[in-house]
DNA sequence: TCTGACACTCTCCTTTTGGTGCCTATAGAA
DNA sequence: TTCTATAGGCACCAAAAGGAGAGTGTCAGA
């Protein structure tokens, strides 16, 4: 198993970096990276394409469900900053806006899937431990 | 590349549902393991446990660094209500408190290694691609 | 002529998140 | 005798997240 600082550290190694400390820097940008991008609206988005290919707006809004249009296009924004989808919009009226994943996006939700197969591996694990924990626990 | 209906498809299966819409109740569920695991602390303490083994609440602390008690005491709250840590308490003055990864809690820092070396990967991608988003939309 | 679709933006409001500081108990050290 | 370490609980407060609803501009269709 790769922990955090076999990352860090191979990451200090490859930008050249010597000494063993983490850099506080790198170790903030990695944090920061992971925290964006664990975003739930983020991953269901992430695979909302994934399934469907390219899509617009209010078909994203529909396909991940629950989620308001101030809130999806705050994500799709922060995604298309972080290169994870492409926005390209077509100048007509009514207004058409298209959403892709790029090469990074796909990347990031391959990467993601390991987590989806564990929660639908583990997911009645999780709530019979949940139910052990009330039990335990009073209330 | 596995999408969540496919994962969602595939429980209702194990579980004997038959129609092929998603039931919501399963995917609630799903959503709700995946966003109470996602959390950033919750990734950064499983890490450090794997990383050390066993460790008391305030090694905890330090190791993760920038947490507060408060956090700490709900995180790891948290994750033994869900089964991924286990909390011993020594009856002793002063209090002494171990915490160890579970069988699932290993499993899923297994699972989100590979989010992880995606962060490793591309974390420089994600910094031009912002770069690049800044520089373009000007600001 | 009126409505709706599209892809937003903006304001207002509530909920959640998370931080700080103070409190507990007691053994052992200074 | 006072201080510290330990693992928290509790109350208060600031900041951020996020929802609801209205507005926008134009054109196609009823």
């Amino acid at each position: 198993m790769r922990t955090i600082r076999d990352t860090v550290a191979a990451m200090q190694k490859q930008g050249g970096f010597s000494h063993p400390e983490v850099s506080p820097a790198v170790e903030a940008l990695v944090r920061d990276v992971i925290a964006q991008v664990a975003d739930k609206w983020t991953m269901l988005i992430l695979e909302a394409l994934e399934e469907h290919g390219t899509l617009r707006f209010t078909q994203i809004g529909r396909i991940v469900g629950g989620i308001s249009q101030k809130m999806l296009t705050k994500t799709v924004r922060q995604m298309e900053c972080d290169g994870l989808i492409t926005r390209k919009v077509h100048p007509v009226i009514p207004p058409h806006v298209d959403y892709t994943q790029t090469e990074l996006g796909r990347e990031l939700t391959a990467a993601f899937c390991g987590v989806w197969v564990w929660a639908e591996t583990y997911y009645a694990q999780v709530e019979a431990a949940r139910a052990a924990f009330r039990a335990r626990e009073g209330r």
